[in-house]
DNA sequence: CGATCGATGATTGCATACAGTATTCTGCAT
DNA sequence: ATGCAGAATACTGTATGCAATCATCGATCG
């Protein structure tokens, strides 16, 4: 049949892309990069207009940005871009720590030697970017790693949870990625080696170590500046 | 100053509630005691004329709801009771475990004897409804139990990601409440003792098997039923 | 008789308009 | 000068209207 030569089989074909998708982007965008800053009110007119839409689109980005946490969405107020406290950081470091532990047993059990490859070029990347300097690069570096291990757990649901707190992680710690750089991806190469292994208990281990020393470190980094830069503390 | 006498000290005073939030409640409701089916189309104005409202408070909660994973939205077609497959029950009961066996760790190290005593109250109240056979209650004790340890954990992350995942698992196996319903509050008994005790390894380690057991119990369920009831399986 | 194409109805996506509420500013009394 | 009262303002919450898109059904052609 030479009559549907072009669709392959890409899964579903381009829907129009949603506006509110568009919206949600760019504002998870502007809140990582910082031009929107933690206690900073949204307003709904402003946004539509800088964004080129009207308020509807703006307003169903907002309740997708709350559930997600980067917003607060106080009734009869408005949105708020999240105050992470620093209590909230260390909690969110607790989890993300026992779900890339997990994920990264899965991974263990179910990676191919292609996802394997995969994994070593995100870690080239990330060492690239750390040779450059680019602490920007390196964070973004650093989620794409982990984001795969999650992928190869084979976990919908891990999948789907972990980025909800990584990408908040990413956020907070963004101060602290070049500093701790060197010894982050010396780990990432060893869990990629259990991995490879089919190692489970291995490859949990060192997870779990890899994680726990990202936690005390940030923690670290915390106390010594406490309040003074990076994070603010509180809302009123 | 008696010119402001009623207000105590209950946090923020009572705002307006949105509507949104009792449209998200409502339909949520209609999802778990299965008036909205599975894979069921829900048509904005349909909805909207049922519950009295117009469509735009209705949108802003479907976002929420596709973000919660009870509903699906796919573009220009609207959204769609979640499906859910086996698999992904599976993954579910997966996370869950780990979340509240973490959870369960957490309260020992910092439940108070009043929050014991809390806990008690919620135990009587599920093996109230065991008595009465009333697998709605059940399920509802169970998670209102499993919640109030999230809550002991003094962890906000946890306590904000785990309803997230419990609330599906309920009513997945809402057909499962009541078989297993003794086993199960024989278990919690056990926990709540381990908390009670500030025995954090010895709560963590039952919460496991809790959490183990219930999960392949379900398993078990589900290979025997296999498609015919309780469980639609894939969305074509 | 089956399949393809086109028309119609239904539904979503987006924009605009209106009403209710919180905040802020101004003026006044103390 | 300071504290309070009241009005004006700005913003959110909600409702409605319109255009674009998708699914369904019927008609036409092979």
């Amino acid at each position: 049949m030479p009559d549907t030569p072009a669709v392959t089989a890409r899964g579903p074909i381009a829907r129009p892309a949603p506006l509110r998708q568009a919206v949600y982007d760019a504002l998870t965008e502007l809140i990582i990069n910082g031009s929107l800053k933690p206690g900073q009110h949204l307003v709904e007119a402003e946004l539509a207009e800088e964004l080129g839409v009207s308020r509807q689109p703006i307003r169903e980005a907002l309740q997708r940005l709350h559930t997600a946490g980067w917003v607060d969405l106080r009734p009869s107020q408005g949105a708020f871009v999240h105050s992470p406290t620093t209590e909230e950081c260390s909690q969110l470091l607790s989890v993300r720590a026992l779900l890339e532990t997990r994920s990264a047993r899965d991974a263990a059990r179910h990676a191919t030697p292609l996802d394997v490859a995969r994994l070593w070029e995100l870690q080239r990347a990330g060492v690239t970017a750390l040779a450059a300097g680019d602490a920007r690069a390196i964070v973004e570096a650093n989620a794409d790693l982990h984001g795969h291990i999650t992928l190869l757990s084979r976990n919908a649901v891990l999948a789907e949870l972990i980025p909800q707190v990584d990408r908040r992680v990413r956020w907070y710690y963004m101060p602290i990625a070049r500093p701790r750089g060197q010894d982050a991806w010396n780990e990432h190469a060893l869990i990629i080696e259990a991995i490879a292994d089919g190692d489970p208990d291995l490859a949990e281990e060192l997870m779990r170590r890899h994680t726990r020393n990202t936690t005390d470190f940030y923690c670290q980094q915390i106390a010594a500046v406490t309040g003074s830069a990076g994070l603010p503390v509180d809302l009123p």
